[in-house]
RNA sequence: GGCGCGUUCGUCUAGUGGCCUAGGACGCCGGCCUCUCACGUCGGUAACACGGGUUCGACUCCCGUACGCGCUACCA
């Protein structure tokens, strides 16, 4: 009957607030959200917050903010509700307390009692033996008696999911094919823990099911707790969602990317001055690739070209040479406006005055085809700010000593001062006529006016830089630089 | 230890049995552009983990080995 329906994708990112948003989860919600933007499906949001000894209520607003900043905007979730609230699994408790009573009531489920050191003794045999699950059932033969011992005690239960014998769980991952796994090797797994809290594994399932889930994208490293996921699917009685295991991010040294590695949490690269649609051009092309082969790829055609067709199934590295190339593309190609607005962030923080709006426009327009990262822009811009310029290479001090360049700038001088407004096109034309009158051309002409005006050999196009400081500035640099 | 997943240039990848003398991108090297750096542009460097099959033919299919990663919690 379900063949007939065109059913809507529903899928989620289910952060947990435990630190700030992880450059591979960011992935993740950026593959769920082009999934159900392609799809014209439903992205929710989902804060997994079970765990009181790790979540921090300052985190979810941090995921949200960070999720915000990169464009994925949810259709369900916290601040803006939905048909299958709430969207905090703090907030769920009774629903899943129903479901695992559900499961007891129907056999699928029963209290244990064992403490932590009991289980670790189990858990040390059955290594020893050589065995995959660890527990020994031992709470699921209970006499009565024995139970009315360990409540005597004062035992709290922890409800553990009874996991059938001698069957096999198979399932059709999206990304990786047919999985299949012996539930031999699966113990009895925790699903209440004894404070009366859901296990991931559980909660996650009954929220799933709840919120009609369609596909399950994740971090493959969560292959392994699906066939646990589909046992309870099953047991629930909720229908089974499509899985997409989506491969690692691995750091440098080829384990899973983590702090180690360095920058690891997207606040960081947005600080660094990285842009939203660079990092999600990136983060999509790990593991994923246009058809076309094109690397740059706006939103928009990620949105349309992205599915698991071409998604790939072996881990990829982070490359930050990459990232960084990819970002300067974007702070090239970007609306000026745009990245003046970004770039005044930086100037601030740094000192430099940013008033002069068109003067900010000009020096960020000549600075971001220098720069990978914005935060760069602060030290490609110091020349334009700086109090006094002071030659710290040396040759570049010999240079300006030439008596080609005196010649040079005594007849820069002269020229300069029989106009009225510099602009990048006279500087050019004062040049020439320089040229022509000391027969000075070349690095010896313009290398010594570089030096003059920025006191350094490397910088943004000279006639431009030129431009910015004006007719005035640049006569007093220039006269300091024939009297030094 | 057990279970699972993976393995094409240094890195991200294309490749779905002949189109592969293995293509693209980042990086690196060199040329051009040029006052410099960068941008841009042109060219170069460099890979199918290994061993068996299957097949007329294997980077592509199967098996094994090696290596790597993940899971193996009353974390998610």
């Amino acid at each position: 009957m379900r063949e007939n329906v065109v059913m809507e994708t529903r899928v989620r990112f289910a952060p947990s607030p435990t630190g700030h948003l992880h450059i591979g989860n960011a992935r993740t919600a950026i593959l769920n959200w082009l999934f159900a933007r392609h799809t014209n499906g439903k992205f929710i949001l989902r804060i997994e917050d079970t765990d009181p000894e790790r979540s921090v209520e300052e985190y979810i607003d941090q995921i949200l903010q960070d999720l915000r900043w990169l464009g994925l905007t949810w259709d369900e979730g916290p601040e803006i509700g939905g048909e299958c609230g709430p969207y905090r699994q703090s907030e769920r408790l009774e629903i899943y307390q129903r479901y695992a009573q559900k499961l007891m009531d129907e056999g699928n489920a029963y209290f244990c009692y064992c403490t932590p050191e009991e289980l670790e003794q189990m858990r040390k045999e059955s290594h020893a033996r050589g065995e995959a699950g660890f527990y020994n059932r031992r709470c699921l033969h209970l006499t009565d008696e024995e139970r009315q011992q360990f409540i005597a005690e004062g035992r709290k239960p922890a409800i553990r999911f009874k996991v059938p014998d001698n069957s096999e769980v198979i399932f059709n991952d999206i990304v990786k094919g047919e999985l299949r796994f012996e539930t031999e090797n699966i113990s009895d797994f925790v699903i209440m823990r004894s404070e009366g809290i859901p296990t991931y594994n559980f909660a996650a399932v009954v929220d799933d099911g709840l919120m009609k889930i369609s596909h399950v994208i994740r971090g493959d490293d969560h292959v392994s707790n699906t066939p646990r996921q589909v046992l309870l699917y099953q047991a629930l009685g909720f229908e089974m969602p499509q899985f997409a295991h989506i491969p690692m991010i691995l750091g440098p040294d080829r384990t899973r990317l983590s702090k180690r590695h360095g920058a690891t949490s997207l606040d960081q690269y947005r600080l660094k001055g990285y842009l939203p649609e660079a990092l999600i051009n990136f983060l999509s092309l790990l593991s994923w690739s246009s058809k076309t082969g094109d690397e740059i790829l706006s939103i928009k055609r990620l949105i349309e070209e992205f599915d698991f067709e071409r998604v790939s199934k072996s881990a990829a590295m982070f490359d930050f040479e990459k990232l960084n190339w990819m970002n300067g593309q974007y702070i090239r190609s970007a609306d000026l406006e745009r990245i003046v607005e970004l770039a005044k962030l930086y100037f601030r923080a740094a000192g430099y005055p940013v008033e002069d709006e068109s003067t900010i426009q000009k020096i960020v327009a000549v600075t971001r085809e220098k720069i990978e990262t914005l935060d760069q822009i602060v030290d490609v811009a110091r020349i334009f700010f700086q109090e006094k310029i002071t030659i710290k290479d040396t040759n570049a001090k010999e240079m300006i000593r030439l008596d080609s360049s005196q010649k040079v700038f005594w007849s820069f001088l002269r020229k300069l001062r029989e106009i009225d407004v510099l602009d990048r096109e006279n500087f050019k034309e004062i040049m020439k006529s320089v040229q022509k009158e000391t027969g000075v051309m070349g690095k010896n002409l313009w290398m010594p006016l570089r030096i003059a005006l920025t006191g350094q050999m490397h910088g943004p196009e000279l006639p431009v830089t030129a431009e910015i400081f004006g007719k005035e500035k640049c006569e007093m640099l220039i006269e300091r630089a024939i009297f030094k």
